[in-house]
DNA sequence: CTTGGTAAGTGTCATCCATACACTTAGCTA
DNA sequence: TAGCTAAGTGTATGGATGACACTTACCAAG
């Protein structure tokens, strides 16, 4: 608890640092990312990225995921530092540093309706081709997060981070169709696929409709995102 | 000018901000970085990265810039923002935020002798392989910043900062056989470099000993730091 | 039980790119 | 002018990538 009127004195001036998380998924076949409405000013009633100020005495990753557990309900994510943010304006309140990390995060686990918290009047999900005004320099945030997403995509597995525990090869491939936003031929994409080895079958299979049942895969090292080539 | 004994307080408890660079070189083929000796407490007396501490008016891009250049003379180079340090005991002195960056040069620009400026007492280069101790985490930057270099290597044309104005094609081939410490054909990576449509013949010789003078090139757009691929 | 519908699952061939490899050229110096 | 040295140049091969179509298995409806 912070005690009333304590103050925290500096010979130099210090900035404040937040972070800020960017945290996609994929929707029905549609990248998406979640927002949390500001419930305070400035930019209050404005869309904004969950996050929030840097306690003193946690570290920055830290901060991301309690951040995120806070406002969001979202835990136990894939989490990785994206770019620090500190123009002198881009808070009209004081000068703010911000450390931004992007998260992914399989549709399936997405709290149900997410639950609202302290500094967030509403919560949701919006599709990345329709966003709404975003407070601060958060659009920016989101841009360089996307890229950095697809550029990742290319020579990591970080893909992966989007599926369940365990998921069928065309559910696979609908996810990376859906971010390089392009169909992709189904036997190159598994030959390609299954050559890293890093996937293997449960034994079971996942009857999803009136037709032929698809193996279900999972991922052998669901923590790690690995580097290709 | 700060006014003595004034004093900047916050309702929170803010942590400083830094900037620190890597600036890497290169000099007789072997990759070499730039430490300064610290000249005051904490670590006084080791080796350090050059940075300091953001000014509460500045963006995070200048303040690496200026103490790049209050520091160690050097200015005017390629700088890109390389990851955020914030674990919260790297500095015994009160919670530090560290951004950094890294920089190339080329060895023909190295302000010679580099003067040393107010926090550094001294100031050297550095073979990347016979690294003293150093303050801080500044080692775990450094490894970073290493391994970053060597990615982009792949991906970028990031190795055309270590060159100066002009340089020969060997002069380029010998830079990047230093950073990926591994020869490489010489027709093959003629033939890669000049398809990339990046450089062009200024129409000079280069003699450099007794035998045939090379031909002088230029980057066509040097500030930019082009993808591949 | 048979039929029709649908997505799962499978192999080959052509093209492009990366790699391996050796000799000739041009200027300098003695 | 002869010898030294680094600059400069082309081809052939293997591996990876991309294009392409049919069969299989389960479900549902009649």
């Amino acid at each position: 608890m912070r005690i009333p009127n304590e103050t925290f004195s500096y010979a130099h001036p210090h900035p404040a640092v937040t972070t800020d998380v960017v945290v996609f998924t994929i929707r029905e076949a549609r990248l998406h990312l979640l927002l949390v409405k500001r419930a305070n000013p400035p930019y209050k009633g404005s869309w904004a990225l969950p996050g929030g100020f840097l306690d003193i005495d946690e570290d920055l990753a830290t901060c991301a995921a309690r951040e995120l557990a806070e406002e969001t309900g979202i835990r136990d994510v894939y989490l990785e530092q994206l770019y620090t943010f500190g123009d002198t304006d881009r808070d009209p309140r004081e000068r703010v540093i911000s450390v931004t990390y992007f998260a992914l995060i399989p549709e399936q686990v997405l709290p149900a309706p997410p639950r609202a918290a302290s500094d967030a009047a509403d919560i949701g999900w919006f599709d990345l081709q329709r966003l709404p005004d975003l407070a601060f320099d958060h659009r920016a945030i989101i841009d360089l997060a996307y890229r950095r997403l697809v550029a990742k995509l290319d020579y990591s597995t970080i893909a992966f981070q989007f599926m369940g525990k365990t998921f069928t090869l065309s559910e696979l491939q609908s996810v990376y169709e859906t971010l390089l936003n392009q169909p992709l031929d189904k036997r190159n994409f598994r030959k390609r696929i299954l050559s890293l080895d890093l996937i293997e079958e449960t034994g079971r299979l996942r009857r999803n409709g009136k037709h032929r049942p698809a193996r279900e895969y999972r991922v052998k090292h669901p923590e790690r995102v690995e580097y290709i080539k």
